[in-house]
RNA sequence: GUGGAAUUAGCUCAGUUGGUUAGAGCGCCAGAUUGUGGCUUUGGAGGUCAUGGGUUCGAUUCCCAUAUUCCACCCCA
C-alpha cells in the first residue's frame, strides 16, 4: 500500500485551510454584492455532459478526463470544469423559469488527468460564476467588474485584463478558413504542433511560442476584421462600460480560450507570478451552450478563477491573509479535583460563544501552559486547590503573564471579560 | 504523452572518495523549576537513507527500473 496522496493531489491542513476559507468567503461576499446565489452540483456527471458541453475535440475531453464505469455500467466522469455541470443543472431544474438573469456562483474542486507543474494539479479548485439569460454586453462587463472588485478586496494589484471577441460561430468559421488560406503555403515550415493545430484548431496557430511560427503569426489575418457588425457593437458595449468604471484592459487578439463553447467576449486575468500558467482567471460568453446541451437558446456568460493560482499570486504580492491565531481560553487544571469544574466551566463558556479547551492528555500544569502558549491562545484559566476553595480561578493573559481572580459561578461576567480583551489578541 | 532536475527524521538540510552504532537545526515529549508558558539548559522519542532489482566480501553511497516531487512542452484555471 502506498501511503502517499495520489499524484497531483495534496492535503490542506490548518492553519492553511483558514486562509483558503477567508479567500472563499471574500468571493462569496463579493458575489452576494452582485446578487449571485450559490449553486452546488455533483462531483461527477454522466460522461456525455462533458463530451457535449466542453466539446469532443478539446484536450480536456480527449485526454484529461477521469472517466469510470459505476457498478450499474454507467459511464461517469469526475468534473473537469464547472460550466457544463451548471448548465446541465440549469436545464434539468428548469431554472429558465426563474427571473432573468439567473445568477449563480460556485466553489468547486475539479479533476483533470494532466502532468503536474507550477499552478497545475490533478485535483484543483475554481471560484466561478455563470449568468444566464442576459444577451447584451452589460452582463459581460458587470462580470468583469465583479472580478475587479474581488481582486481589489483581496488587496491584489496589477493583474492584467486581456480582452478579445471571438465573434459568432459563423464569423469564426470564416476566419478559420482565412487563417488556413494564409498558412497553407507555409504548412511545411510549421512546427509539428502547429501542423496539428492547422487541422484541429487554427486559432491556436496565433499562439505558438516557436520563434518562426510566432513571426509568421504577426502577418496573419485578424479575427477582428471578420467580426460581424453585431459582434463589434457588442464588444464596443463591453469596453465602453469598462472605461466608465475605470477598469483597465488590453485588447489581446491572441486569446482564444481552450473550450469550444465560447462566443463573442472572452477574457483572461493574467499574472507573471504563477510560472508559465499565468492565467488566474478565464471567462467569457457562451451563447449557444445551453441549447447545445438540450435546453432552450439562452445566452450566458461566466468565468472561473483558479484558486491555487490566485493564492500563489496573493503570496507573490504579499497580500496573503495571515493565518488567524485561535481566540479564546485554555482551562488548565492543577489538581485532579479541578477536572470536573473545569469541564463544566468550559461548556458554560462555549454556550456563551467563547472558544474554550481543557487538558485532554492528563498532563502537568506546566505542560498545559506550554500547550496553551504554543497554540497562541490569548488567555489561560488556572484552576487549582486554592482557587477552588475560594470559588475562583486565575485568568492569565498569555501576552504579559498578568493574572486576575475571576468567580467560577459567574460565567457571563467571565465571558464578557474575555470578549472585551479578545480583539487585541494577535 | 514527452523532456530536465531531485528524493536522507514531522520540517529544512549536512554526510558517507563503497566499510561496523547515519548527523545538525527547528518541531515533538520529559526533567532542571514539588502550582504556571515564552528565554536558558539537560535528556528522550523519532530514519527499512523513496520502492524493487543488480554489481560487490560489504550499498544509504555505484548501475538499472518504478513511484513521487519540482520545473518545462502540449494544453488549461
Amino acid at each position: 500500500m502506498s501511503l502517499t496522496a495520489p499524484k497531483g493531489t495534496r492535503d490542506l491542513l490548518p492553519p492553511q485551510t483558514g486562509v483558503w476559507r477567508q479567500v472563499e468567503t471574500c468571493f462569496a461576499e463579493t458575489c452576494a454584492l452582485f446578487q449571485y446565489g450559490e449553486i452546488r452540483i455533483p462531483t461527477f456527471e454522466y460522461t456525455e455532459v462533458f463530451q457535449h458541453g466542453v466539446g469532443d475535440t478539446t484536450d480536456i475531453v480527449q485526454k484529461e478526463m477521469y472517466t469510470f464505469q459505476d457498478k450499474g455500467g454507467r459511464s461517469l466522469t469526475l468534473r473537469p470544469e464547472g460550466t457544463a455541470g451548471v448548465v446541465r443543472s440549469f436545464i434539468e431544474q428548469g431554472l429558465s423559469s426563474r427571473p432573468y438573469p439567473v445568477k449563480l456562483f460556485y466553489i468547486l474542486n475539479l479533476f483533470r488527468y494532466e502532468n503536474v507543474q507550477k499552478g497545475r494539479y490533478r485535483e484543483f479548485h475554481q471560484l466561478g460564476l455563470e449568468a444566464f439569460g442576459a444577451p447584451g454586453p452589460e452582463i459581460d462587463a458587470e462580470v468583469i467588474a465583479l472580478l475587479s472588485l474581488f481582486f481589489e478586496r483581496l488587496g491584489l494589484r496589477n493583474i492584467c485584463l486581456h480582452l478579445n471577441s471571438l465573434g459568432t460561430a459563423a464569423c469564426r468559421q470564416q476566419y478559420n478558413e482565412a487563417l488556413r488560406r494564409y498558412y497553407q503555403p507555409h504548412l511545411e515550415e510549421l512546427c509539428p504542433d502547429c501542423q496539428r493545430r492547422f487541422e484541429q484548431n487554427p486559432l491556436r496557430l496565433l499562439d505558438c511560442k516557436v520563434a518562426h511560427d510566432h513571426e509568421l503569426a504577426q502577418g496573419a489575418p485578424l479575427l477582428f476584421d471578420y467580426l460581424d457588425a453585431e459582434s463589434r457593437e457588442h464588444f464596443d458595449g463591453v469596453t465602453r462600460l469598462l472605461e466608465r468604471w475605470g477598469i483597465p484592459y488590453e485588447i489581446d487578439k491572441r486569446i482564444v480560450r481552450g473550450l469550444d463553447y465560447y462566443s463573442r467576449t472572452v477574457f483572461e486575468f493574467v499574472s507573471e507570478n504563477v510560472g508559465t500558467q499565468g492565467t488566474i482567471c478565464g471567462g467569457g460568453r457562451y451563447d449557444s451552450l445551453v441549447e447545445t446541451l438540450g435546453g432552450q437558446a439562452v445566452p450566458a456568460c461566466g468565468f472561473a478563477i483558479g484558486e491555487e493560482r490566485l493564492l500563489m499570486e496573493m503570496e507573490a504580492q504579499g497580500v496573503l491573509p495571515s493565518p488567524q491565531s485561535p481566540a479564546g481560553v485554555f482551562i488548565a487544571t492543577a489538581e485532579q479535583a479541578a477536572v470536573l469544574p473545569a469541564a463544566g466551566l468550559a461548556q458554560a463558556l462555549r454556550r456563551r460563544g467563547i472558544s474554550a479547551a481543557v487538558d485532554l492528555c492528563r498532563r502537568s500544569l506546566k505542560a498545559q501552559m506550554k500547550y496553551a502558549n504554543r497554540l497562541g491562545l490569548p488567555f489561560s484559566l488556572v484552576l487549582g486547590a486554592d482557587e477552588l476553595a475560594r470559588g475562583e480561578a486565575a485568568l492569565r493573559s498569555m501576552a504579559d503573564g498578568q493574572e486576575q481572580p475571576v468567580r467560577l459561578d459567574d460565567p457571563d461576567r467571565l465571558a464578557a471579560l474575555i470578549n472585551s480583551a479578545a480583539p487585541g489578541a494577535k
